[in-house]
DNA sequence: TTAGCTTATTAGTTTATTATAATATCCTGA
DNA sequence: TCAGGATATTATAATAAACTAATAAGCTAA
């Protein structure tokens, strides 16, 4: 059912840390301990955030040394989001 | 904080019964009685998902007689459901 | 007015999501 | 090897969402 494949990405984008994180991927690549500043939630619930959004194929990492650097893996992504921000002009 | 308006909207589509009452009505505007048929879910069940749309700006309804006729009120959520079927292509 | 549709609401139960704290794992440099 | 930093995982508690069944409310036609 292609309805449940739609629903499941959105449930995986509907949460506002979930949101923020995309945001500040959108410019670029950025480690956990970044992100734990700019998105302002702890590091472990981060951790379960980004694992969400990685298991949907929205995210992808790659280790840098002691770091783990985390990307938009698929930019289609933003365009989701730039709609629904437009739903609200 | 714009994060949680985006994701308040996208909290309320995703959902399996309230993307498919979305793709039903992107046709046309429907009765409840037949949104019940075609989403295939019970009628107080159909009738909180119809709510949570409603109430945030995605459906509006009039009442037709004894029936009570939905229809998308702005269409610009249809291209938020476009671009995450995209997500899969 | 009332019987019979259609739709909405409510209460209660079940299930899912979220956040926290604690702990484990993985890597690097000394 | 091991100490310490960065990240992931786990268990758990709190909160929210979803579904069901029962009931209420709105309208129409007889």
């Amino acid at each position: 059912m292609q309805e449940d494949q739609i629903a499941d990405v959105l449930k995986a984008l509907a949460h506002p840390s979930r949101i923020k994180i995309i945001q500040v991927l959108e410019k670029g690549e950025r480690c956990v301990k970044d992100l734990e500043k700019l998105v302002m939630i702890k590091q472990s619930n981060l951790s379960q955030h980004l694992r969400i959004l990685k298991d949907k194929g929205i995210l992808e990492c790659e280790r840098d040394g002691m770091e783990m650097c985390y990307r938009i893996k698929d930019r289609k992504i933003l365009d989701v989001i730039k709609c629904t921000e437009k739903f609200f002009t």
